[in-house]
DNA sequence: TTCTAATCGAGACGGTACGTCCCGTCTTGCC
DNA sequence: GGCAAGACGGGACGTACCGTCTCGATTAGAA
């Protein structure tokens, strides 16, 4: 079971027993993110990890069960820094800047490089999956559901509006686009998907 | 340098002797693709590949330099079994199917276990990323901007319709649903789906 | 564990320095002697011994520098238990009953189990080497000397008799034969190693 | 690395198996003999004979299961430079002459620091054990008797001699001194013992 | 038909990294 | 300050593959 700082810092305050060292459990973030940022997700070595943070291996694997779970609590930490969800007060301009601020998202190093290779391995390993889920998706599309529905109670939408389908709009082309396809962006773009979007939201 | 089944064929016909065997090349794709199905990009082994056909690593390393060229072969083979796109006459009703054939693909297990590691490993090598794009979108691509410009010449749709946000249109939200957040599909949601992008098209 | 103060007390009369508590000292050691038995000294892990103790590794650290040293404690503790040297009033029978007693002696868990351990160990650990000559050679060497002094004193044996060669004749074959070849001893064995011993202190 | 194709063929010869590499095999012979010698048998690793042969671990584990095959491996090397049995026409003379010989076999580093690690180790390891006994006491044993059969056979032994436990003199109180009780020796002690031995047997 | 040369299955080779275990030291909080 | 607990840097374990190389046998084109 792997530990995270936070059931560290807990034990610490109630169990007594010594406990994972905090500064300790960062350097090796940080050490995993420079050494995915040279190497990439295949041929990452831990014990190069290791060896850039000044630890032994043991102190990898007394945090995190491999690479793929020291890989998603890296995900986790990040997931706090969600996509900004704007409140302009108009659906167009909401819809758009939500546009402008998802691609600046998955233009991070972080998304594009390592996401991919999680979602991959989240086809076969349901725990990775469910990590992957919570990080990325759902406080994001909680967030996104926010705005359709300030837009429904302002009335610029309908209320019977299908807002399962509209999430899906908001998110689905652009991903396509950046990550699948990966052809470039420009405000032209985004003027014009958010056209559609607007559209299909008011159809 | 890799060889491929063509240049052993050529070779056959110009040079003195025995000659890469062809049935044997493809057996060896055939084991790549049921151990990429098994353990996923990350964990392939060439060695089990060799194993599963029989073969020696010597007939693997004979043929590509490595696992990602043998892969990007792998994916050119592949690269003629485009989407079908529909022609029913109708735009709502060629979106709908297209939606349902797209569908069929991307649960097809190439798509849904290989392609996402692919797709990882594209982000960080360019000729896996190209060998995928040809393979995988360029074709299909072409195929339903085809159905979009049958419904503008059938004045279905605005001649001045964006044909590329179309296309976007028509494949990420699917991609999105299938792909990355992985809720299923019914004949519902294929016909809520539809609504918002013929409603986005028309917009 | 239900120490008393005045436990502590005389541990520090005693010791004059730390007061380290005799009780642990002991399960610690009896630990040892159970995790020599099952594993050997090679495997032998101080972790599995502070377990099995259910003590914590410190508790070994603070007591000894290391494996050898704690061994030579071992050791040093089990010194007192010397091979009886019998008494029989006649040269051939004592030299029988002493090589009976050697033989229960060897045939001791402790004696067949991890003695050879530290044997091996001997030969490269001068220090390993004197705690063990002690424990287990020299006492066990006087009473035997006495015996043959017996002898020479109620002129079963010549006055001028080799009695270091002798001790040699008494301790070495049967050694031979238990640890090294590891061949069964009988009532008949004792009677002809008997006879050979005794013919060659008379020669 | 140079090999030759003659090498291969005898290697396939020799073991009809997989092609391991005589040459090879020698080379980490040579530096576990090395590696011994520095390090001792406790703190052996493997890792290090690799090292100093230049191979790779798995050339190790491909021959051997582990540490102790290897050790084992190399004592049957050994085996063949059985101590030399003198036979220098009376059995005196042949007794010396034997003991000289075992306390050089004895005094040789291979024995005096391996063999008790061996020793110990085939108190708990049926399959070393009898490798040990192979390699170390059978051959041996059998030189030993014919030793004393010649001596039988010249009449200066009576027919009825106790061969058993004459061998057990012959080795075991040399052994003792040398590697349990490490006193050194000298020609005098050679004649007593030669004295003592030669006098059970007459006896 | 015989020779010749490249391919075949097999797997040894020097390596790198894996994930585990234990070393001996150090730290934390309880007693 | 000893104590249990256990994290720490370090290092070896034995395993799995990497990509290369070599082996004898097969096999098909060229002589």
């Amino acid at each position: 079971m792997d530990r995270s700082p936070a059931d560290a810092a807990r034990a610490r305050r109630t169990s007594g027993g010594p406990v994972l060292q905090d500064e300790l459990t960062a350097a090796l973030k940080r050490a995993l993110y420079k050494e995915l940022a040279e190497a990439g997700y295949g041929k990452l070595s831990l014990e190069a990890v290791a060896r850039r943070a000044g630890a032994g291996k043991a102190a990898i694997y007394r945090r995190w069960s491999g690479k793929r779970a020291m890989l998603v609590a890296l995900l986790s930490d990040l997931a706090g820094e969600a996509i900004e969800v704007p409140d302009t007060g108009a659906l167009r301009s909401d819809v758009r800047q939500f546009l402008v601020n998802s691609c600046a998202a998955l233009e991070d190093p972080l998304m594009y490089e390592i996401v991919p290779d999680l979602l991959a391995e989240a086809a076969r390993d349901p725990e990775v999956g469910d990590a992957l889920s919570y990080a990325m998706h759902l406080l994001k599309r909680e967030k996104a559901a926010e705005l359709l529905q300030r837009a429904i109670d302002r009335g610029d939408l309908d209320p019977g509006t299908d807002v399962e389908i509209g999430l899906e709009l908001l998110a689905g082309p652009l991903y396509w686009r950046l990550v699948v396809i990966k052809k470039p962006t420009d405000d032209d773009y985004f003027d014009r998907l958010t056209n559609k979007i607007v559209g299909a939201l008011e159809a």
